[in-house]
RNA sequence: GCCCGGGUGGCGGAACGGUAGACGCGGAGGACUCAAAAUCCUUUGUCCGAAAGGGCGUGCGGGUUCGAUUCCCGCCCCGGGCACCA
């Protein structure tokens, strides 16, 4: 055989002492014959040409059909980590996937850029946090970028930036203008040790705080609410029509919480002037109530607890003020302390009787008005207290036969009450309301879960919400020609973590917008759901100077048609992105017609480490950065591709990139046509029914990408691949012409999954 | 506590009422090699059996069905969310 100098193809998994996967030349070579392509050198060589060609880069006017793929924009952590990879291959297998159809992608990332731990950092540090955030979105972006992962960086929003603050503030002041950004109290953590706000997580499990140790309390401020309530119903309501998964939409109708049912005030015994005001949904147990109970924090509290019960009160109040609402709700520990006695009896207006009010832990203030009456018969929470404190049970619902439970919620005739007994529950309901508006002691109510967003922070490292207090005029707005409100550079960052703009004179002291007047500014800034709940909205005219988004502009891309991110946001950032999407419109700035942000949702599962959530506070993160360099990014996309469903969480453990390894090796190989041998001949039975498995195959993967089974797609691209194999092995060879396009087909298939590979072939 | 998920070989998983375990990892055996790595081929739920074959098997207990991993009811266990982590 003659030895004649050629070029030979090799992917197999480079060393970990290789060079630097990006500044190697694309090529080593290997004796005098042999030449080594790496999955490395290959894949930044392709990353290169899509950056600098701008293959993924759209314009606003596209003349392609528009399709809006968007992931979650990272919280800037650092390196990427597992998470991040798995989002951003889903999302970018979509975008390649609808650009070889035929559209015109929008795929836009960006930084979600404020938030704690920056400033957590800086406090421990002294160094300011914008360098910080900085220095970290440049290592998340080169992470990013080496996954291989396209987008139209012209586009690239971070909340922190003061062209994007501008905006975020220009939005609250047009709610504020609508009516829908409001002040009022509302407790915060508060550690007495450090005189500042903790955010939940920094408070531990035992209720102290993690810097200082001192047990955290409750305190009153003043601060800034979006109603969002005043959308509780179109945000149920419209749930229906979005492409989500199931237990989403459950998630956030339960959120959202609207229940029906009743209000009605009972007057304290021997004292007609002091009602407590109950809500609940059953008022057809009404005659069962045995007890009322008001929350610690309600504010008839002081009225209604009698001199001997004061001290007892007292104490019990300012036990639940350290404890959390988880806590508060959880029926663990002694059952005779969840509760105490406040002297007073209110009248049942149903029967006349007169019973016991008590305070409990597990009645929260936020939700209905706070007090309760409380029917031990009908509800299992009533019931175990009720044991607990020696209170008298009375079914007013008859139980199935041989029920031998507790509490009976179920339906059932009505008992033990008078003018409703045996009735069905939807009939007793109805005549008690009735009952009671005639008597003018109460009404039909429709009660909601979801309370107003609690935007302000006490914090520096957020947007401050633009606002100026004045002896005369109040709070007043920041007219828009002077946004955007930016906090100073020149800030000390206090150990208590207390927010240095407190401190800060140049930033205090202004005047007031309406009367000229000295005034000062508000230093609390805004949650950073804020920032996360119109991102998607600047994406799609990011560069504007006039206005946040060009409403036409948005109107082309909106709704997004496919996002995607974890499920751990199934509930708060959907329903805030929700809600601004409609406040917007109606406020004028997003087109009337958009009244849902996100089409169509895909949450993915979260990836665990010994079944716990991998994440940077944990200490577990596995970076992806040692499989870029060693297996290379379209190993690793197609392990997390294959590793299970989708929307599964993961443990790491289960994740094999030795399979995919070999498994793009051999992809390697047939398409270097290195396996077999391969004849020109006419079509035999063994070529046609190559042919027919790729037809098959094709069929197969269009549907499982469809429904977002990757997992089955590989096992599919894997059965394809081991039986080209047999087929080339076979003493008769493949059909050249059969294999090429058995060949082809695949790798135009599996293109999405593995860019770089399939275009290094192709 | 409340809300939402999940539980299938040694491991990740497949099977959208119809042959349980596709595909991959790991294991075993073989080919190639001086040898190893890599690669290629075969095999691999479990128990009994030399084999043929058979028994048992989808967290537990019931139910619906000709037929249930799949649907229903009740448990147990694990994970996520609970409004200031994002």
């Amino acid at each position: 055989m003659p030895c004649r100098r050629s070029t030979r193809l090799s992917y197999r998994p480079a060393p970990l002492t290789l060079p630097d996967a990006a500044s190697a030349a694309g090529t080593d070579t290997i004796g005098a014959w042999t030449t080594v392509t790496t999955p490395q050198a290959s894949e930044a060589k392709w990353q290169a040409m899509w950056r600098d060609d701008g293959t993924y880069e759209v314009d606003n006017d596209d003349p392609r059909p528009p399709f809006y793929c968007l992931c979650m924009y990272p919280y800037p952590s650092g390196a990427a980590h597992q998470g991040h990879v798995r989002n951003y291959t889903f999302g970018d297998l979509i975008v390649r996937h609808k650009t070889m159809g035929g559209h015109a992608v929008l795929s836009p990332m960006g930084f979600d850029s404020f938030g704690l731990p920056a400033e957590n950092a800086a406090i421990k540090t002294g160094v300011h946090p914008r360098p910080f955030t900085d220095d970290r979105i440049a290592q998340l972006k080169a992470s990013i970028g080496r996954l291989g992962a396209v987008y139209d960086w012209r586009r690239e929003v971070r909340s922190h930036d003061p062209s994007y603050m501008r905006w975020t503030q220009w939005i609250f002041l047009r709610m504020l203008d609508a009516g829908l950004a409001y002040r009022k109290r509302a407790p915060v953590n508060w550690c007495p040790g450090c005189q500042t706000v903790l955010a939940n997580e920094q408070v531990l499990a035992d209720g102290t705080c993690e810097r200082s140790g001192d047990v955290v309390t409750k305190r009153d401020l003043e601060q800034w609410f979006f109603r969002i309530t005043a959308y509780a119903d179109e945000l149920l309501d419209d749930i229906d029509g979005l492409d989500w998964p199931e237990r989403v939409k459950t998630m956030q109708r339960n959120w959202i919480g609207r229940s029906e049912g009743a209000e009605f005030d009972l007057v304290v015994d021997g004292r007609p002037e002091v009602a407590v005001r109950v809500f609940t949904t059953r008022p057809d147990t009404s005659f069962g109530m045995t007890y009322a109970v008001v929350a610690p924090e309600h504010p008839l509290v002081g009225d209604l607890t009698t001199a001997g019960q004061a001290e007892a009160v007292a104490a019990f109040v300012a036990r639940v003020s350290t404890e959390s609402e988880v806590e508060r709700q959880t029926a663990e520990g002694p059952v005779d302390k969840r509760g105490v006695f406040t002297g007073s009896l209110v009248i049942n207006p149903f029967n006349g009787k007169a019973v016991p009010v008590y305070l409990a832990d597990y009645v929260l203030m936020g939700y209905g008005t706070g007090a309760i009456m409380a029917v031990p018969g009908e509800d299992q929470r009533d019931w175990d207290f009720a044991k607990a404190y020696d209170l008298p049970i009375v079914r007013t619902v008859a139980p199935p036969e041989g029920w031998e439970g507790e509490a009976y919620t179920g339906d059932g005739p009505a008992m033990n009450s008078e003018w409703l007994n045996g009735m069905a529950k939807d009939e007793a309901v109805a005549k008690a309301i009735d009952w009671l508006e005639a008597q003018g002691i109460g009404k039909r109510t429709v009660n909601y879960r979801l309370r107003d967003w609690l935007l302000s922070r006490q914090r520096f490292w957020g947007c401050p919400i633009p606002v100026v207090y004045c002896p005369d005029h109040g709070a007043v707005a920041v007219p828009d020609d002077q946004l955007p409100v930016l906090a100073p550079d020149d800030v000390e960052f206090r150990p208590t973590g207390e927010s240095p703009l407190k401190f800060h004179e140049g930033f205090l002291a202004t005047t007031c917008p309406t009367c000229g007047g000295p005034a000062t500014r508000e230093t609390d800034t805004m949650d950073t759901f804020v920032d996360s709940s119109w991102y998607f909205l600047r994406f799609t005219d990011a560069s504007n100077d006039n206005a946040p988004f060009d409403p036409a502009t948005a109107t082309h891309w909106l709704p997004v048609d496919q996002y995607s991110g974890g499920i751990e946001h199934a509930i708060l950032h959907l329903m805030y992105a929700r809600f601004f999407t409609k406040a917007l419109a109606d406020v004028g700035a997003v087109p009337k017609g958009i009244r849902e942000p996100f089409t169509r949702l895909f949450t993915q599962g979260m990836i665990r480490l010994d079944s716990t959530k991998m994440s940077k506070s944990k200490g577990n993160l596995v970076s992806p950065d040692e499989f870029f360099v060693r297996e290379g990014a379209d190993a690793l996309r197609l392990a997390h591709l294959f590793v299970g469903p989708p929307q599964d969480d993961v443990d790491w453990e289960g994740v094999s990139i030795d399979g995919t390894t070999r498994f793009l090796q051999r992809v390697w190989r047939l398409g270097a046509g290195e396996v077999g041998t391969t004849v020109d001949r006419d079509e035999t039975d063994a070529d046609r029914e190559v042919i027919r498995a790729t037809h098959r195959l094709i069929a197969r993967v269009t549907d499982e990408f469809e429904r977002w089974s990757y997992n089955t797609a590989v096992a599919g691209f894997m059965e394809h691949v081991n039986a080209l194999y047999k087929y080339a092995q076979t003493e008769a060879g493949a059909r050249t012409e059969t294999l090429a396009f058995a060949v082809d087909t695949m790798l135009a298939l599996l293109a999405p999954m593995c860019p770089h590979i399939t275009a290094e072939l192709y």
